[in-house]
Formats: C-alpha cells, sequence, structure tokens
DNA sequence: TTCTTATATTACCAGATAGTTGTGTAGCGA
DNA sequence: TCGCTACACAACTATCTGGTAATATAAGAA
C-alpha cells in the first residue's frame, strides 16, 4: 500500500493511537492476558473513565478486542504486531539516545 | 528494553511523531532523496513555515537529519526502518478495514 | 424493588497542537 | 551597500485532547 494524501490520515491515525503513554501501559497490561477494565484501571494506576475512554481508541484502531460477560467487559489485544513495532521503536530509540549521548560528548569534550 | 512507565513517554512520542498526516506526508517525499524545505514544502502542498515546524518534530525524533549548504537546509530520512513501520501499520489497516466491512456485512445483510 | 457493581458516556476544563502571519537571520549576487 | 532567497522562529488563533467528575446503563444480589 503506498502512502497517498487519501490514506496518510488513516494511517497517522493508528500511529496516533499508540501516541500516548496511557494506551501503551493499556497495551502492556494486556500483554500478559485478556484483562476488564477495573483490572486494566487498577493495573495502570488510571481512573475508570479515562481507561474505558482510552479503551474505546485502542478498539477503533482495531488494536484490541471486546468481549463482554454481564457487566464486565473483557478486553484482549487483537493483533500481537503492534508489539513489533514498539520493538521497532525502542531500537529507534536506542539509538536516537546514543546520538544524543554523541551530541552531549562533542559538545562537552 | 520493556516498557516501563519512564519510557512509555518517549516511545509515545516517537509514535506520536508519525501520528500527523502531514509528518507522514514529508517522510514519503523524503523518500525519493535528500529534500529542501522548498521542495518539501512544494511536493506535499504545505507552507513555508508549517513544514518547517513539522520538520523540527521529525528531526527532534531521529526520523530525519539536516544538513546545511548556503541558505538551504537539506533533509534526508535518517532509519529508513520508520518505512517498516509504515508497512506493518498499512497491513493493520487493511485487516482492520476488512474487519469493519465484515461488521458492515453483518449488520446490513 | 432496592442496592451494589462494572462499564460507558457526557460535560467540562486546562493544556497541547496544527496552521497561518509576520519577523528575524544568514548567505549570496548585483 | 542593497535587495533577494531560503529557512527558522515567535505570536496568535482555532481546534483537539487528556483527565476528572458526574451521570447513565445494565446486570446481578439481597
Amino acid at each position: 500500500m503506498e502512502l497517498s494524501d487519501s490514506n496518510a490520515s488513516a494511517i497517522a491515525e493508528r500511529f496516533k493511537a499508540l501516541g500516548e503513554p496511557m494506551r501503551l501501559r493499556l497495551l502492556q497490561a494486556l500483554r500478559a492476558g485478556e484483562c476488564s477494565v477495573g483490572d486494566l484501571a487498577e493495573r495502570t494506576g488510571g481512573g475508570q473513565a479515562n481507561v474505558s475512554k482510552h479503551l474505546q481508541v485502542l478498539l477503533q484502531q482495531g488494536y484490541v478486542d471486546r468481549r463482554k460477560e454481564g457487566t464486565t467487559s473483557w478486553y484482549r489485544i487483537t493483533d500481537p504486531q503492534v508489539f513489533t513495532m514498539c520493538e521497532l521503536v525502542c531500537g529507534g530509540l536506542e539509538e536516537e539516545l546514543d546520538r544524543k549521548r554523541k551530541l552531549l560528548r562533542r559538545r562537552k569534550p
């Protein structure tokens, strides 16, 4: 798929959904397996409403799936490839840190 | 690298930098090779100041690098792995579209 | 029914962000 | 020197977004 103007927005939306610390923490928590909203609120230290709202974003972008059981909503990762992306970006982060360390060393020899 | 609370923000910043259509278009334009700000403004149809500002974001996150020559700034991709990420997210996008198409079919049989 | 639990939704506010306009700055040719 | 070009930066505005509090919904227990 090429990055045409029309789908640049759709791709950006998917990246934007991952561009939030709380949502990354939610995905990280879900890595252990299916969780309820309450579980996730406890694990991430977030408020119930806030966690629920962030989960809607992840749900809409298809990163997670939902299963209802009584009054409980169980969320789970739909596509583990999201962690491949995290690892890629982590690799870039390492390189970026190295680059910045070198710049600092060059400025303060 | 694990997704601890401390670096969740750093990782999110890197995703957030890609969560903008104009910045994706800039990267796409740079895929052809080194470009000046003027080139990029023309290719993306953005204003000079806006393009320059978005380039700072990509520069700070280490996605692009800059080389100055006279009054011209030449930008280029530093890490082509960003396109691997785009392809991953595009794959997810395809699956997501399929999923939504199936949902529509289920609702309107 | 009434109470409790679990989640979603709404309204609101403070802070962030994209885009534009105008200005500053640096290099270069006339 | 005086423009002219290319870019960066600051200020401003409209819009968006994260967090919270309050409310709505819905299921089950008492």
